[in-house]
DNA sequence: CATGAATGAGTATTCATTCAT
DNA sequence: TATGAATGAATACTCATTCAT
């Protein structure tokens, strides 16, 4: 009715949409994605059951979207921590900080993300993508390992993989009652007695051997 | 008097509850809880829809039956794993191998019990149970680790339990691909490495070696 | 296995049919004849379910039974109070002093019959027996009012009938808080007062006409 | 905004839910509740079985909300005929015709209303008010005969209730066969030659006439 | 004759999605 | 563009009835 501007037109667009995902998201990883109607969503994020399916196919593109930002999001987070560190050590703290900062900062995703990494039959593609991003981290941290000179550089991989992964699980399930900050230095802390100084570090203290 | 005897019926009995925990497990597990229907079960198990409400009363006590004797086996193993050790390293290594061993084991009850575990809103009182049992082993640990002369026990204990949980959790998420076993083996030396010979260990503490 | 006689069989086949139809008659009654299950009349008759279709056809065969022999055991006992009366008073009163005893002595079939009466689609056929009959009291005790020189025989045989199941449907309702004793008698009380006498009751007191 | 203006969404709601009453009431009462599918009202209201759950929270909140409406009705109804009589014969009058009136203006509600009151375990809280209403009429009808001078008001206004509620079950079973109009008359044409005159009549006063 | 395990049609209810306006 | 009424397929669960033994 009243003249709007394409522009306008558009800066509502864009504000319902990322109402809309902000709200669904804060919804799917409390209540579940199964747990979770459109309804609820549309109430919550104050527009009608209708109007979402303008801004997205459907409930499952609506997680789709979510998720892939999410995923995108962590990608450049790590990208940033990992940028400008050449010694392996310094990496993988990077790594590891990287990891814990955002399980911090996005809570909420991380935890819908754990939960559908435990559901079959939801959203394959992201499962893929999700698959991919995490095989090149691995084989970067064997990378690193290897250069760190452990001996058993993929076993050694995984191990870290297992506490970081470990530590994300504890926190999204325990909450704030998890002590995220002491664990991060203290997992730093090994690391760098193990492969840090002079080398001499037990695990991977290969270099003197 | 009866034509089918009284150990006839019972046996039978057995057999279709058997059968339908059986597959309730595993579609449970691949599929998730909620997104398994009582029509699926039925089909897979080649049974009628309302056969399994002559054995249960109702989806919801189908699984917590089919979580409690998870559980109980669990901890039942787990006892085992831990009869007449009472060197802490031991006990460690105990704890270790049992975890391991029952997560390969029963690898659909973990998979669905980690996946609930994800999910609000689902069987509370499982949920308290595990709890409970959980917060018994990260005790048990911490102490072992006090015993064991661990700096920060609290911390060591918690980054034991990351390692044991994050290794479970990735085999669950791989599948057959994950090397458990040389994780196992790998995760006991390192655990001898810190703690073996004169006890005194620490990670890193390797010089003395 | 055992060799019976067919004396035998027979007394037993007789005792748990019966056992069946009391126990059925008591959960309609109480529970209703939709909320009572099969399984519930069979565990309470310490029957099997398979059993109950030894005896009868259907769930609704049962009920059809039950209620055929409520309404004959009815009619007997009506005809019983009616006999060897042939004075119209007296019969009215027999009717009443009749009805009442039935209501009392068969509670169970009354209030069953009484709430299957409002329920449409159950058992047509005893319906068109039970209206039949009805029909054939009311048309008794319409020729009784005619005897007794009602002015509006017609209207004054619904009163009555009216006042009958009024009472009777209070009393099903309100159980053993209803002054039935009371009631009955106060009934034959008016009765006599109208009808009694030189036949100068109030009204249809016909001396005035 | 919104192509469809509240206006026009807000008649929809109540033409919609309107039907749906209607048709549930006319179902309930003559197939009985619990024999009255949602499907077969969706079906003869002619639409999907899923609205009815927009509209009402559940079957049973669907028949809730029928029944109050009727007894909200009646009551209103009553207090109408009770306006301004002050003389006890004619509020008895009054309650007379207002009771006719409204069972045959509702039909359905009061012929349901029955039917459930002979159904265990429906319902119960509508029965609850129903019985509060019950009793209170009960206990004015009682006052309404001690100011009349009865002998036994108590029994006299019993008698009177079971009059009506008799009249109503006929009429209710038998339909438009049912002379209602002749009885209401009849019955207040009783009701004055008992208690009419000089208001010191009673039943049976008659032989001083 | 007697058992109770098994069946499957039927029930109330939910919810993602469509569509007239 | 935005609304929310309407849809209907799907879900968990019930229960009269059948049947192998």
């Amino acid at each position: 009715m009243s003249p709007k501007s394409k522009e306008q037109f558009e800066a509502i667009r864009q504000k319902s949409e990322a109402t809309i995902k902000s709200v669904a998201l804060e919804l799917f990883a409390s209540k579940g994605y199964n747990n979770t109607s459109i309804s609820q969503i549309a109430k919550a994020a104050n527009v009608s059951k209708g109007l979402m399916y303008n801004y997205f196919d459907s409930k499952e593109d609506l997680l789709h979207t979510i998720l892939m930002e999410a995923i995108e999001e962590g990608a450049g987070a790590m990208e940033e921590f990992l940028q400008n560190r050449h010694d392996p050590l310094d990496e993988l703290i990077g790594i590891t900080k990287a990891s814990i900062a955002m399980v911090k900062t996005n809570f909420h995703y991380w935890k819908l993300m754990t939960a559908l990494a435990f559901q079959e039959n939801v959203i394959t593609d992201v499962k893929d993508i999700l698959e991919k991003k995490q095989e090149a981290i691995i084989n970067q941290i064997f990378s690193i390992f290897e250069h760190l000179g452990a001996k058993q550089p993929k076993l050694e991989a995984y191990l870290y993989g297992a506490i970081l992964d470990g530590v994300m699980v504890h926190y999204i399930n325990m909450g704030e009652d998890y002590p995220l900050d002491e664990m991060e230095t203290y997992i730093i802390e090994e690391l760098k007695r193990k492969y840090g100084g002079g080398g001499e570090g037990r695990i991977g203290r290969s270099k003197d051997e």
